[in-house]
DNA sequence: TAGCATTGAGCGAACGTTCGCTCAGGGCGA
DNA sequence: TCGCCCTGAGCGAACGTTCGCTCAATGCTA
């Protein structure tokens, strides 16, 4: 068919117009309508709900939040959406919070402080400012390029209560995480558990804290098996598939005789692959990988990845409990939360073919 | 360090005690700090703006927003954004409000009518009627498992301009999204021209509407071939790599001479490779594979893998514009705006090396 | 029948803006 | 010197709610 979308927008009804079908005082009908347990005469009520649906009301919750002074609707600030862990989160965060009545005002911020090639301010701090005028009742950041942006910092401090996910410089806002200095550590065990003492790590940004992180558990781990990281052996790529085959060609080119690889995340260890492969090695036989994340695509990648899962959704889920606390005026902790990682077993680490598993806890923030 | 983040919060100043300090009305100061070209005089202008600064003004949108019957703020009606494909859509949309000076409100639904085994007509009326609510200018809906929900089509056609990626059941809202159909017909025809003459294509789910056009697009090209579609080599999956590989093994089950496989999705070749794999066939010596999305880590994929590129982030701007004309006021054509798609050539279909392009236009919506 | 509690409904104010109108004062030309 | 226009600022109303208070009418008890 073909044609136009009509044009005629109609008002929305407000609580006066349905008052004054039913006969009653418009505060009279807001309660009956929006309050809850109130004392109207069961007839009126009726009398109301009905004028209401005949003229479709639908409250306004602009003029509400202005006389509560208070919105149902939380900020969130995220770095790119696009990425899948991030998405995660998000939408895990969205949900709770709608259970817990919240609606979610999102701001994707690109560039940034510390992006590829800019020291440029970013749209960070407009994007929270944007929250902030909109009187939202919280933010949740979730965007590792703010880690360094002390303007964010300052006005998550200063004008609404706030969760982060990454480090905030200058502190003051309470931090949600997984253990990532374990995920490093536990990766690289299982590693060193199958016999691999020429280990490599093909690593995020290092100017990210997760990324400094997790290396360091990978540090921890060759460490207390005697084994001496080497410079070398860590490569950094840019959290991208293709970024992990380059970096991981340096790497062979470096070390030919390297025998496991740490990657950072699954998506990456795409990259890996395809390069490994490239060059002629198998996986696990010549080359064994554990990675990080555990996407669904993990296990049907060729081979299955051994990988560590981060919880992603829990991790979404407590920061809106922590952020409702902060909202409700409770005192938070303010060392971060850190949520247990935990190794998920599979061909490509060169293990037996069974799912394994193991829990961790420890000390270290995103 | 440990402690208690503060929980002290305080109130926004308002515009009465900016101009309070400043020694002024405060419809005065509103004009100098909100409104655009006004007569004030420089000095005034100035002991305004410093005292806005001093106490920390931020303007409040919610009391702007009652007066002007105006948010701002648009609605995302989101399936599942941890779809990599929804996903990239929605941050080009909120990229693009926001470059409009819009804020974006999501809601992601769970469930919903058609969705695995429930018939039940999950919370997407619960979303939009919040979004409604909250009086947000227009609303975007992306959730294909909407499809068939009447009741949030009548909320959209009611109550707010709205702008669908997905067929609206009743019409009347404006639609925009790629050529499905298309997608699928130079799929296929690439695989028609290496040669192939008994391919499959593993699916979505039959009841999306994406999933018929494209598997419409694969028949169309068979057909201009003279070869005729069976029904045994289209299977249909969940959009997961696991049901992708699960639909594979029973695709060849059915018939072990398939030489070309044609996926409705770049995460679901991952399932399917991976069977393939399982069952001792190589890609693309013993078969062919052409998928769809394109999605960044597909040309990492071993091996590289030919996909057609839909684009999701020009959809998604395109969804913006759209809506912006409606809210303006405009009248907006009826027909579905379709995006071109372009096919990628890469090895996994067995071509040469290179990458290829060839684009089209056609006819059919999402 | 007088007094009082209870119920049902209305009323005024407030939330923080925007917008259009009014009004005081000063400069200027006739 | 008078009247006019322009500039700068104030004022009142409105947006659609919530909330607490007042008030009339009713029913019950003494």
């Amino acid at each position: 068919m073909s044609g136009v979308c009509g044009v005629g927008r109609r008002r929305y009804a407000s609580l006066k117009e349905v008052a004054a079908r039913a006969g009653v005082s418009f505060q009279t009908a807001s309660k009956v309508l929006n309050g809850g347990e109130v004392r109207v005469a069961p007839a009126t009520a009726q009398r109301i709900l009905a004028a209401a649906v005949e003229l479709g009301y639908s409250p306004n919750s602009i003029a509400r939040s202005l006389v509560q002074r208070a919105t149902a609707t939380i900020g969130l600030v995220a770095g790119d959406l696009t990425d899948a862990a991030l998405a995660k989160f998000a939408v895990a965060a969205e949900q709770a919070a709608r259970r817990h009545g919240l609606a979610v005002l999102v701001g994707n911020i690109v560039g940034g402080l510390g992006e590829r090639g800019s020291g440029a301010p970013g749209d960070g701090a407009k994007v929270v400012r944007m929250l902030v005028e909109r009187r939202v009742d919280g933010i949740i950041a979730a965007a590792p390029q703010l880690e360094e942006d002390a303007e964010v910092a300052e006005l998550l401090r200063r004008y609404v209560p706030a969760v982060s996910l990454h480090h905030v410089p200058g502190g003051g806002v309470p931090v949600v995480g997984s253990n990532h200095r374990e995920a490093g550590r536990i990766a690289t065990e299982h590693l060193l558990s199958q016999g691999h003492r020429r280990i490599a790590t093909v690593t995020g940004p290092f100017r990210r804290l997760v990324v400094r992180s997790r290396t360091r558990g990978y540090e921890d781990a060759l460490r207390a098996e005697g084994v001496d990281p080497s410079d070398d052996l860590a490569v950094e790529a840019d959290w991208t598939p293709g970024g992990a085959a380059a970096a991981t060609r340096l790497l062979l080119e470096r070390d030919p005789q390297v025998t496991a690889v740490f990657v950072h995340s699954d998506e990456m260890a795409i990259g890996v692959l395809s390069a490994l492969g490239a060059s002629g090695r198998k996986v696990p036989e010549d080359v064994a990988i554990v990675s990080c994340d555990d996407m669904p695509f993990a296990e049907h990648l060729t081979p299955p990845l051994t990988s560590v899962r981060v919880p992603f959704a829990q991790t979404g889920e407590a920061a809106v409990e922590l952020l409702l606390r902060r909202i409700a005026g409770e005192a938070v902790p303010t060392e971060p939360v850190l949520l247990p990682v935990e190794l998920v077993v599979r061909r490509s680490s060169g293990a037996g073919a069974g799912e394994g598993r193991d829990g961790g806890e420890g000390e270290e923030a995103t």
